[in-house]
DNA sequence: TAATTAACTGTCAAGAGTGACAGTTAATTA
DNA sequence: TAATTAACTGTCACTCTTGACAGTTAATTA
């Protein structure tokens, strides 16, 4: 007999909208009043459903967080199992599937302020080396014989690019500089191609 | 026969530990208080040398542009003729030569904040092309046969790296990844070496 | 040593943002 | 249609930050 509650709805509206002032202003960027007008709701109400600053900033960094942890397995499923690590170049480096860049900006922030979030920036930490895991795997699988060392040389470069191509683009960057990315990336793995079973030392 | 001033240098100072509030909180988070603490002295001290708040903060993002602008010559300076694209690597992967980290997280809060501040986003776009410049102009000594499209590709892989290792040092990553990184650079270069001269499309 | 001028301090008013709460509106069901 | 409960609004007090300015201290030279 009550009136039906929204509140979920509304929490997710009020976390979305503060990822992007985040992602605009950082973490100290982050107020009520900007939340207010990004959502089109009142300042008071914006409390009533999803609490105080500190809590919504938390809601923010666990509710990227959790995506970024969905990112990875969506990503990790999306390979196949042979030629696996071309396929996660393509993924990463084609407008396909990429990742909102409002979340790109909420990593940055925190990275940024990791000395007053430790918990939080290892989370982080974590889950950068859990992604790079998924393309160790994929290379592991199309080069069974490449050196562990190798493998993860080109795991972390093509993570590097793609966070790179991500990052920078705020400052929209020339288009041919995804297609260097991409073709980086893809020297990356010639290497393995090329040398497969026979690697001297780099 | 008047007191000696210390305008300037109590500017750098201040401008200084503007960068690190700046790096730590994001431009948003940058307060006088919080500078006078950072330097010792006292709030109105602050606004009596740099200015108010958002001259100082133009002060600090100016100051970062064209310290990033001085290590792009220190750094096309310090490369040979002969074999350059490795020295950069050697100098963009060991401590020796690295930029204050806290002016890292400054060029990503520009980055973020590029709506508000489209000029220097712009000037920031700018430095990028022309940082990597410098390792592409190394790489055709090196390897003078190169493609254009190989050469940048390699440039941008290498500079992408770099970012990389730099931005995510508040994270404190294992030191591996460092290692990582700088063999991915190298591996790289191994492909203009096997491949200079006979490429095919990547 | 006295004049001069810059460095520095204390303090207050104005503005922005937060937190809290009383009160109003609206949707659902008995 | 009346009761119930959640969504929503208006407003006030408190805190934090800025901007401003009068006043004090200190170093240099005439």
């Amino acid at each position: 007999m009550p009136r039906p509650s929204v509140q979920s709805a509304r929490l997710n509206e009020i976390v979305e909208a503060a990822a992007k002032c985040v992602a605009q202003y950082g973490l100290e960027g982050v107020t009520l009043e900007r939340i207010a007008d990004e959502t089109g709701l009142k300042r008071p109400l914006i409390r009533h459903h999803a609490g105080n600053r500190e809590e919504i900033i938390n809601a923010v960094v666990t509710h990227v967080l959790s995506g970024f942890g969905e990112l990875t397995t969506m990503f990790a499923n999306a390979l196949p199992a042979k030629r696996g690590s071309y396929t996660a170049v393509d993924h990463l480096f084609d407008d396909h599937g990429r990742s909102d860049p409002a979340e790109m900006m909420v990593f940055q922030s925190i990275v940024a302020a990791a000395d007053r979030f430790p918990a939080e920036a290892e989370a982080l930490l974590k889950w950068v080396g859990d992604f790079t895991a998924v393309v160790v795997e994929a290379i592991k699988r199309d080069f069974p014989e490449v050196e562990s060392e190798a493998a993860e040389a080109v795991a972390h470069g093509i993570v590097a690019l793609y966070f790179n191509v991500d990052s920078l683009a705020p400052l929209k960057p020339p288009l041919a500089w995804r297609r260097y990315a991409k073709n980086a990336a893809l020297l990356l793995l010639r290497f393995l191609e090329d040398n497969a079973g026979t690697q001297r030392a780099p």
